[in-house]
DNA sequence: TTATTATAGCGAAACGTTTCAATAAAACAA
DNA sequence: TTGTTTTATTGAAACGTTTCGCTATAATAA
């Protein structure tokens, strides 16, 4: 059989053990400060973490995990990651991994369905502890969901809410956010104002059409439908913007007035915003333009986009949050329940609104 | 028919073993198509996948890189997630990965230098089989390159050239690109070019530099003094567009006409658009400007953002294919020396840059 | 004094794989 | 016939940890 490698590369637990003349296990015991270690004086301790130190030695994950069933990691699946609003989101999900010294292995599905399957395949085959799901985008259907459920590992989903209420859930209040940024625009004096709407089959759309539908009940503000256009639904996340550009083309060779725009989203706003520079309408000042997300070109854009944030990197930790104490949960022999969160859009007033005049 | 371990809760080889009537030790030939392979009637195969995939048998990964050494994941060390140039350069890299059947595990540094070490640490501690820095900021001195040469695997650093070639490098050819750059305006007229600098201490900034002043000695266009500046050095990458509009607020006090502006890159050239409006002055009407690199938000831009394009993805996929050979070669005891390579940029013509009337 | 308890440490058995060396039958060669 | 090679399969030894149960001494209590 093959003997140890006499000229070995790697330093294991063994080799600290002889170096420092201890055995392997006491070894063990201090260097994870194992519930023994109470036992272990001062002096051992110090000898055996000094040729710890010395040897270089690394701990083997694998074979630890081997051992404990753990291995702190998370696999976060991102349906698009050139996507700029996953970013922030990574980002706080990221930061919090870190704190609680979880590594994150990414997996990009390219807004695919093959992949997304792929993908969670070779990642329940890691054996990760968690799972959070950026589903920035459309698709995620009851089957993968059920994909989920069967490697029954504690997952998260941002973005999306699934009707089956087993799976936590991270979102953003759509409905209110829609209904501040209405609120804003009305409040600067506009009534004339368009709209638009994101794709039918999303459910923030909806959600946000329902604050602006609120708030024109609270008002009285009168929606006029020849001042309404959608987005394709198969529209796909690179041409938002192109999207925009042409629904707001659209919206303008009606010809019906209008003082402000509410669009979809940033993209979507940052469409509009081109096809009213081309028709020769300033902004902000002959028609206010009012966004949804806040994704980092918002701010840059001259005019500085006036929109309604999404808390990304808040919504980021909270997901990680949810997992951790999923898994901690699960480590203790608890069950716990699924959790869904609906965190707060924030207007942000930039430099696309003005009052009229 | 599942049946179920009421014992254990996860499915082990033997289990397949058990149940197809052969031994452990067959049951990890079939699986894994070993050379002995050859040997095992087509039925034995059959019976042995048919068992696996019956009781949804799952390889543990950890006790397979335990024996194998091998556990194809790659550590992605970006300096910083939230930069829009990283972006489309991860999804190079983790396309490229995914091709591979590699997994990346994500590690953000926040451009913090403690943060840096503690993740390669974790990334060492976790065996992995190559490493990929995105440096797209600065730091990274020699001893992170030291901590990085002493773990002796694979490691590739995009968008910084390394003074010790020890490390393989991708970089794109900043000096060429400038040139292009500087060529384009030159050729719709301009001769009072400003110049926004990058912070000197940045090797891309030189070469940049380095570009305009080829052209300029190749054409005889004159660099006025008086029309450049330069973006300070602890610049922090979030607030490059606040520099941008600095610089340029400064430019214009200084009362110094000009008829194009070349900015280091597009997140100033954004800031100086932003100063150019402000200031009245129209782009490209009464201005044209040049940015760098054909970040997303430029194509969004209104006017849309002259550039030189850096071939992100292609850099992502160069790293991975560097990395991956390496790889291969320790596999079989082959070394590889260091690779570096510099791919070029492209200048992108978009509306933010005119001839001169 | 002896009995008990705390303190220190160790050996060996897992964890789930892969792979080497061995075995045994079948096929082939002489 | 006998000897060799090919085919088909296996047991057991690693890989590097952690942890359980055991011993042995020292400290304390009776």
């Amino acid at each position: 059989m093959a003997q140890r490698n006499p000229n070995k590369t790697t330093v294991t637990i063994r080799d600290v053990a002889k170096t420092s003349g201890f055995s392997a296990s006491t070894v063990s015991i201090v260097l994870n400060n194992a519930p023994l270690a109470r036992y272990i004086p001062p002096q051992t301790k110090a000898r055996i973490q000094k040729a710890a130190k010395n040897l270089g030695y690394r701990p083997n994950v694998f074979a630890k995990s081997l051992r404990s069933k753990r291995n702190h990691t998370v696999g976060v699946m991102v349906f698009d990651i050139t996507d700029p609003y996953c970013t922030p989101i990574l980002r706080g999900i990221e930061n919090c991994l870190y704190q609680a010294s979880y590594l994150p292995i990414l997996a990009d599905a390219h807004n695919e369905r093959g992949r997304f399957e792929r993908y969670l395949e070779m990642l329940l085959e890691r054996r990760i502890e968690g799972l959070i799901v950026l589903a920035n985008w459309l698709y995620l259907d009851i089957n993968l969901l059920a994909d989920i459920e069967r490697g029954k590992i504690p997952t998260v989903i941002i973005g999306r809410e699934l009707e089956s209420d087993a799976t936590s859930s991270v979102i953003v209040d759509d409905e209110a956010g829609a209904y501040a940024a209405v609120s804003h625009l009305y409040g600067l004096g506009h009534r004339k104002i368009a709209f638009v709407r994101g794709p039918k089959a999303l459910s923030s759309s909806k959600a946000r059409w329902r604050g602006v539908q609120r708030f024109a009940k609270d008002t009285g503000l009168e929606l006029d439908p020849r001042l309404i256009v959608d987005l394709p639904d198969q529209r796909n996340p690179n041409v938002g913007v192109d999207d925009g550009f042409r629904m707001t083309e659209e919206l303008l060779k009606r010809e019906r007035q209008f003082t402000a725009l509410m669009a979809y989203d940033d993209m979507t706003a940052f469409g509009s915003l081109r096809a009213l520079a081309r028709a020769g309408i300033k902004v902000p000042g002959n028609c206010s333009v009012v966004g949804f997300d806040d994704i980092n070109p918002s701010q840059l854009f001259v005019p500085a986009l006036t929109t309604v944030r999404q808390p990304m990197e808040a919504m980021g930790t909270a997901a990680v949050t949810i997992v951790n104490d999923a898994i901690t949960a699960a480590a203790e022999n608890r069950t716990l329940g699924a959790i869904h969160r609906k965190l707060a859009a924030e207007l942000v007033i930039r430099d696309s609104t003005r009052a009229i005049p």
